[in-house]
DNA sequence: TTACATATGTTAGAGTTTCTAACTTTGACA
DNA sequence: TGTCAAAGTTAGAAACTCTAACATATGTAA
């Protein structure tokens, strides 16, 4: 029964778990040349199989950046979440460490970072591709609302949730296009991030 | 005299000014379809001439997007420029003149925005082609400057100048992305723009 | 004015890509 | 055990990038 799920690749035609494979295979690609880079082909060569063989899991090549879209959606929202451990609820240090994972991803991965946001897909489709419960815009306003103490999602909250998204996003894309160092730039992430909490948080911050 | 400059075109055959009119076809196209939606072939008939034709001004398609680069960038620039006309030197509404103009070229032109940015064309052979003079960075700085009454370009200066640009970008972003608005956020630029100068310029708009 | 070099077009074509069509193999299950 | 659908394959059309070889205009120098 493990067996029927697990182990059925490699019957030399029928490959097992093509559609996975495919989808690594083009993350791979699109960290390795840029979303733009990439092609089908190339993915399919990768995954050992005939160039048409991707056309009996995906629609087009353009389906098969949205599957690895929706994975890499899912897997930022994760370390997201997971970086919130440990510190307690309320704490200005969490949202600077759901700041620290964006721009950290968008670092570890410019290629899937730029294919989720740099470009035309229509936001809403790849939302709920991604899946229901993957919304990290409402964890950043959890966290602010118990920043000021507050139950509620209102105007304000949401205003700085904004502000601090709008940050973290406009710093991700400076990163990982090396737009500062050669302007004589230094950015220096856990200052900054400290920075712009004090800034949105000014009465919390008062005394450090 | 002026003949010989401008009354060129069609001859027939030799084309008077293909060049500029490849980067203002590949301009459109950018915008028409996005930066990979883009095709020499599809440049060249807009602009009725052979496939190959480009390739004499041109040594690849890369290098056609890189024009249209560095001549927005050159456009983005003036504009940021003129936007400062009759606003007093050293007023706060000098830097969110500055914030409207980045994010409203964004808004105008995604594609080319998109090109400009959200790419892996390396920044600082860019600069180079869109000119020496084209230094937006350095715009922000000295209003940065002039705002906190100082002459020096010092490390504060640069930190809320970094700041500022950080914002914008990011919020450029997010607004062409139309990232926001299906999450039940509305975006009211110049509210915004004024909030975030008063965070970056405590001191100087104490009383508003 | 003519002649030539050069810049700037053209056509032809090789190699790659996306995607479809028609055929083949395999595994599941009635 | 036989049949069907799922998931591979090969073949090929249409588009694209870029090169090579050829053609024509233009400007300059004799």
């Amino acid at each position: 029964m493990a067996q029927t799920r697990e182990i059925r690749r490699k019957t030399g035609y029928h490959h097992g778990d093509l559609q996975a494979q495919l989808v690594e295979a083009t993350r791979a690609l699109v960290e390795e040349k840029g979303p733009d880079g990439f092609s089908v082909s190339e993915a399919a060569r990768k995954a050992g199989v005939s160039t048409a063989a991707p056309y009996r899991h995906f629609k087009d090549r353009e389906e098969m950046l949205e599957a690895v879209c929706a994975e890499g959606m899912r897997r930022h929202f994760a370390q997201m979440n997971a970086s919130l451990e440990g510190i307690p609820r309320g704490d200005l240090r969490r949202v600077e460490a759901l700041g620290r994972v964006y721009v950290g991803f968008a670092q570890r991965e410019p290629g899937v970072f730029r294919l989720i946001f740099g470009s035309k897909h229509k936001g809403e489709a790849l939302d709920k591709k991604a899946g229901d419960d993957v919304r990290p815009f409402e964890l950043v306003q959890e966290e602010v609302a118990a920043i000021l103490g507050r139950t509620e999602i209102d105007a304000d909250v949401m205003h700085r949730a904004l502000l601090l998204w709008t940050f973290v996003h406009g710093l991700s894309f400076l990163l990982i296009d090396d737009v500062a160092s050669h302007k004589g730039l230094t950015i220096d992430l856990n200052p900054i991030l400290a920075d712009i909490g004090r800034r949105v948080f000014p009465e919390v911050s008062a005394g450090s």
